[in-house]
DNA sequence: CGACCATAGTCAGTCTGTCGATATATATCG
DNA sequence: CGATATATATCGACAGACTGACTATGGTCG
């Protein structure tokens, strides 16, 4: 296992397809919807990420349409990407739980909030 | 709010800080302890964190004994740094519930796991 | 004695993501 | 018509974290 180290940005492109295809432009909403507006994704981030994400193999185009005249290009979270981001859940989760754990001790041992 | 954006090895600093304070060469240790041995602090990344928590105001020394005849410099988590952790726990909570919900709902449409 | 562990650091370099600016096209609203 | 929103994309610069290599000292083990 490879060390990740993946940034919020770059988390936030693969949750946002991991319930499905979706167009660049969109990732940008749903990014914001999952963090409850904290993060606006740029779009040079975006399309960054979105390259950076293809060429590891965790994300795959999954074609194209024209909406209103206006192009819209889909992507994917392969099946690598999914497993990928699992792991990188479960590692979060596993630290969320220790800094918490460690969290709650300095609160027992020193009051004030 | 502002952008945090916090690599493993600090929040490994600080999760390791949260319970009470602790030497450098500690940390280390804990922070293996804490990831289950994934993460092996390098000293350079340590005291380099050390030294920017500092200097945010995240962390501060808090004495020095001798052991041994072997100097111990001790550093603990200040109230800031404490609440920064609290904020960067609930902030990567909310994300992993909502990567959670999407990677089910990949799940139930359609293949394999 | 020499090796090694514990403990403290420093520093130059690298990597890589993210940002901001910029460019292009179409549809729509006023 | 011009502005704004949707949608695509590229590129250079920047900041920051991380690494690897190095130095130094005092014990301890063989």
């Amino acid at each position: 296992m490879k060390n990740v180290d993946m940034r919020e940005p770059t988390f936030m492109v693969l949750a946002a397809l991991a319930n499905g295809r979706k167009h660049g432009y969109a990732l940008i909403g749903e990014a914001g919807e999952l963090s409850n507006g904290r993060v606006k994704l740029k779009v040079g981030t975006l399309y960054a990420a979105l390259d950076r994400l293809q060429s590891q193999g965790l994300v795959a185009s999954a074609g194209e349409e024209v909406i209103d005249g206006r192009l819209r290009r889909y992507y994917e979270l392969t099946d690598s990407g999914a497993m990928l981001l699992e792991d990188e859940v479960s590692r979060l989760e596993g630290n969320i739980r220790q800094a918490k754990a460690r969290l709650r001790l300095r609160a027992a041992a020193g009051r004030v909030s």
